[in-house]
DNA sequence: AAAACGCGATTACAAGTGTAAACTTTAGTC
DNA sequence: GACTAAAGTTTACACTTGTAATCGCGTTTT
């Protein structure tokens, strides 16, 4: 059983951790360098967030000369999963299926992104329930409507 | 062009905008009864997320004897939707297959949108790219791998 | 060696969030 | 009409986040 640790990444230091995920490895010149570009930020707003990220442990660091080389604590797609069923995690569940076909309609998918996902939905449907049930209130949910 | 009004909706905003939304309008008692049992939440708590609810204009009042009926000025699908995209706009383009296959895989779905969902795929596969590339780099992203 | 520059660390500061207590107003009750 | 209970309003307070400036130190340059 694994202590997964809740790690907590904000908007801002997720375009740090994109650089440093996608490079694999980086320094605070280039991460600057990118995000001054892409962003706008000086350079001291990247050294807070690259400092932020270490204190949380989503990065860690090895000295190389005066200066750090920033590398991946967490990998990329576990973030990403766990950030996406957080989000999920506290929609309503009868409308989560909407809510997956409104996005995938502003995705854009490869090909084989499609074919994977068939596949996936093919053998859910096997074991798929009927309905899915509102799950925001105590109770069934439809029940009480306008009490008030 | 609709001026969309960027609506921000924090965690615990979410919860009494759920009730909200799957009642059709209620008062702070019944709102206040449902999260001192789901959440934990002392009365006080549920008052203040009302009355920023109500300031950010996701909810409106409508007085009633003493108190007030809150009714969403948002409709729960947009904000779902909006909520989503968000927070696939900022990932990693070229993973969001995969974080898609993996979310589904945590959801539980109907028969029925299962259904929709491959309809949907199905259409989406006509015009779908081969591949999807990497949007975390301003260059192509493989590209200077290791460069640190 | 002195000066300048790059890098990490410390400090800043307002806005948003989670969580609530205290105060005030209002609507019934005796 | 005075009192009380419930609902709304104001105040509180620590933590996170976005966005930096500044400070101190080691390294490079003149």
């Amino acid at each position: 059983m694994e202590a997964t640790v809740k790690l907590e990444i904000s908007d801002a230091e997720w375009e740090v951790m994109r650089i440093v995920w996608t490079l694999g490895e980086s320094n605070s010149r280039q991460i600057t360098e990118i995000l001054a570009d892409k962003m706008g930020w000086k350079s001291a707003t990247v050294k807070t967030l690259l400092g932020r990220l270490v204190k949380k442990q989503a990065l860690t660091t090895r000295k190389e000369g005066n200066a750090f080389i920033y590398t991946p604590l967490v990998a990329e797609q576990d973030a990403m999963d766990s950030a996406t069923r957080a989000l999920f995690g506290h929609l309503c569940q009868m409308k989560v299926g909407q809510t997956l076909a409104d996005l995938i309609d502003n995705l854009t998918l490869s090909k084989e992104n499609i074919a994977d996902l068939q596949a996936q939905l093919a053998d859910k449907a096997k074991t798929a329930p009927e309905t899915v049930a509102c799950d925001c209130l105590p109770d069934g949910c439809d029940a009480m409507k306008q009490e008030a």
